[in-house]
DNA sequence: TCGGGCGCTGTTCGCTTGTATAGTGTGCTG
DNA sequence: CAGCACACTATACAAGCGAACAGCGCCCGA
């Protein structure tokens, strides 16, 4: 958790981005004041503005700070690629799982940087579903593109509702065991067919006149009473 | 879209309602004033106040007008239940698309009412798993209802981000082009595993040691640059 | 030793927020 | 027509917001 590269780190400066990282990613950018991230940084408000200008500046360089660590980070897992160094592995997932809750409340939050990031990770997916494609039996009727971009919005659901998800399965996602069974069931339902393909391809079918509808339910998971 | 039981609702009491449903969803409750709501609505800030009360007054009573129409619609539903009634089921999927945002967005904003829509879509779709468990070649060596949670959490992180996902695939999600997208791309990726069984269960093996990952990468999905 | 930069704070200023109060018109009922 | 209830508005107010300014102490080089 706190394997940062940076340790010499316990600055006023570094304290008030950590915080405001911290409340960013827990109540949103319009909910969190400066003085909620100077009491949980233990400084005076008006140190704030005097590092960095104002508390969109302040933003502005979290999202500075995330996406360089971010940019480090993956350079360091591409460079020893194949050389399987699990302390990198490690380190890089710690990394990634610290900023997420961050990266994906900024995306909602209208973060320029996080729209990136999000693109970015689309577009790696989609690369990795068209390799995948090759090896389909027959070849998907949709495109990569859309089905990578639900798939990471559907991945990006888990984190901006970890609260929810903690509540129904009874323990936090982030303790240990709450995150042992999430992977166990994330790697069981993708690699297992929600959906008979009969159907999915009769559905499919039946699709021919337009209907406003978002979101496709996946099951017959409707929301009702 | 407009289908909505209530025709002669343009009273302002009604407006200011669905102008705070639209805008609640839109940018969230905290960045959400009273004086934006009584813009949108075309009254004096002052009305809110009059017919609701408070500005917590109204959201709650937002929250009861969504929890009733989702519940009144869920009953006709399930009451035509194998009738396959056309019109009904349309204008089902109409209302339920309608609030969706809504909904989801009260999530995060911390609504005891989409919390519990949330955790009984997630009971229902548990009981779902649980009956097509039994069809399976093997039994899944997870529990139905954490894959339930997540299956709902990554459906809902569909509407949430459906900004980012209109803009990476170039068409608005709600657009009856861009629906369509989702629905074919949603029904194939959940008909055809995106992960090889053996390799999950590998993966699955390879997890005696408990390390702290909120959530699994379904391909490779990193956030890199 | 001393002087100046710098990290840091106390206090204050507009401004916007949600809320409160007084008051106006209008239509319905007797 | 009288009166009155009710939808609605204009204005005001206290609180909290982000931002600004002036100043304090401490370290560090000359």
């Amino acid at each position: 958790m706190t394997d940062g590269p940076s340790f010499e780190d316990l600055t006023a400066r570094a304290r008030i981005r950590d915080a405001a990282l911290r409340l960013f990613a827990d109540k949103g950018f319009v909910a969190t004041t400066v003085r909620d991230i100077a009491q949980a940084a233990g400084v005076s408000p008006a140190l704030l503005r005097h590092h960095y200008g104002s508390k969109d500046a302040l933003r502005q360089a979290c999202d500075d700070y995330v996406l360089a660590t971010l940019r480090r980070v993956s350079e360091q897992v591409t460079a020893d690629h194949q050389m399987a160094n699990p302390v990198v592995s490690q380190s890089a997932r710690g990394a990634v799982s610290r900023f997420q809750l961050y990266v994906t409340r900024a995306l909602l939050d209208g973060s320029a940087t996080a729209a990136t990031l999000f693109d970015q990770s689309v577009k790696v997916t989609e690369l990795w579903l068209a390799r995948e494609d090759a090896n389909r039996a027959a070849a998907p009727s949709t495109d990569a593109r859309t089905r990578a971009a639900l798939i990471i919005a559907m991945k990006l659901g888990i984190p901006l509702l970890h609260e929810h998800i903690s509540r129904a399965i009874g323990v936090g996602v982030f303790e240990p065991e709450g995150d042992r069974r999430v992977v166990r069931a994330l790697l069981d339902i993708f690699s297992h067919p929600l959906i008979d393909p009969e159907l999915a391809a009769a559905t499919e079918a039946g699709f021919a006149e337009p209907v406003d509808r978002p979101a496709g339910s996946p099951p017959r998971g409707g929301s009702p009473p």
